[in-house]
DNA sequence: TCCCCCAATCCATCATGGTGAATTGCAGGA
DNA sequence: TCCTGCAATTCACCATGATGGATTGGGGGA
């Protein structure tokens, strides 16, 4: 009735050639979370034994089905009689983390993340013009005369970079962390996607490099300044005059199949 | 020299009483995310075998470690010889995903949310109206009736909760993959923390009630008639005019300062 | 009656040993 | 020279059996 699989054969029986073939801890993990998800939350789901007989995987494998759905807040453990799984609700906050997570990343575009970040970016300035300390200012200052070395160069990759490193320091200022965190992430994703700066006719390189800097170091005076209309003024001038424009993407053409 | 564990005290040195006691697993996994995190992406870290050892856990164990950390995407594992586990670049969204998931719970107050959630407004009524199909704009309305029927029984609670689908509605329509699931899930932060709503002597519900209805309603219509101008104003007096402040929050006991 | 302690249950690890599949490098043949 | 095929390596699972800790409920003593 319950045979052992001691042979491959025995506990292998779907050789249906799948996309990346889902691991079997990830295909337990999967039942795991789809009996968690029919039940009420704080329900018991029964013992390990069980539900790992259920799965049709050993021990082992079981275990590692069940770190990964506790990882994931699905279900929580409990011991002593009575003890066994239990379906767990999860946070909002997971849930947000794990909808992200489940993001493919090719379908997102780099134009996606840009408009993001330009919708979050007042909300940034605001906050820099509450919470801003000296130090804050000082360091957003550093950033600055960063940005200044690289209009040297002409480089206009290495510009960007030490923009968005200047936007990563005003970003730290916020109290808000779930604002923080978006943030950072998006500039993180956007940086990750672009190669280089492209010239663009209408804007040479020098002219554009310039004129960027000197609106970033206007808005930091502002932020120094508490000037909450001239800041405001100025990021709206940041995002409405072209930026992303000038960058190249990478990641849609997907090379490397390693 | 290696003599194995066989009872608990053996392998247990650590009875350093830790704030919610990490797992083995969960540690083992630390320790990994540690050592990819110490070199560059794809270079090779060792076989299991010797990061089992190195982390001083069992198969098992270093099996769930393992996982967790395969699931987080920060290594990745190849058979054969020369093979083993390798650092492996984790893509931006990944380290979204898993900056949002780090997030405490608590410290991000409603607020916070709901000022994100009103930066992304303006976006998603943008996409609306670009991308809205004459089946999108039906659901709305649907929304619409169910808000409208909230009206009545002067249940300021069921009215945001039909306010909050008809927003997930809208910003279903968008073509922006990030944009919908953080808006989504904002929501969902939103409404999850959210007890009742209480009136406010300012606003009387009834009043406060119809008003937001109106406002969506004709929202609702300025998108279905493209009407570019009238949304945007609309959606900039949707957030402008109090909204949050008839909410109640449940979580957050220090109260927000804004 | 109330409290304390014990037994039962169940989880978290441990150890050992086995089969099959993927990968690699090399050695030998066409 | 180039291709083929074998052997070694390493992973992904499997089974079995054991120890110790956490939790629960009930039974016995104060």
């Amino acid at each position: 009735m319950d045979a052992p699989a001691l042979r491959r054969a025995d506990w292998e029986p779907q050789p249906t050639d799948r996309a990346s073939a889902p691991t079997r801890p990830e295909r337990a993990a999967e039942q795991l979370a789809a009996l968690a998800a029919a039940v009420d939350p704080g329900d018991r789901l029964g013992t390990k034994e069980e539900l790992r007989a259920r799965c049709g995987v050993s021990v082992g494998t079981f275990n590692e089905a069940l770190r990964l759905v506790q990882a994931r807040g699905v279900v929580s453990v409990r011991p002593g009689p009575g003890g066994g799984l239990f379906a767990s609700r999860q946070s909002p906050m997971v849930r947000l983390g794990n909808s992200v997570l489940a993001l493919d990343d090719d379908a997102a575009s780099v134009a996606d993340a840009v408009r993001l970040r330009d919708a979050l970016d007042p909300l940034l300035v605001e906050d820099a013009l509450r919470h801003a300390s000296a130090s804050d200012v000082a360091a957003m200052r550093t950033e600055l005369e960063r940005m200044k070395a690289t209009t040297a160069d002409r480089d206009g990759t290495a510009f960007v970079r030490a923009n968005w490193a200047l936007h990563a320091r005003i970003a730290e200022v916020s109290p808000n962390v779930i604002l923080r965190s978006v943030y950072t992430s998006l500039l993180d994703i956007i940086e990750s996607h672009v190669l280089s700066v492209q010239p663009d006719e209408a804007h040479p390189l020098p002219e554009y490099i310039r004129s960027r800097y000197e609106l970033h170091a206007a808005l930091v005076d502002a932020i120094a300044d508490r000037d909450h209309r001239r800041a405001l003024e100025l990021i709206h001038e940041h995002n409405t005059t072209m930026d992303g424009s000038a960058t190249r993407d990478e990641a849609t053409t997907e090379e490397l199949p390693r």
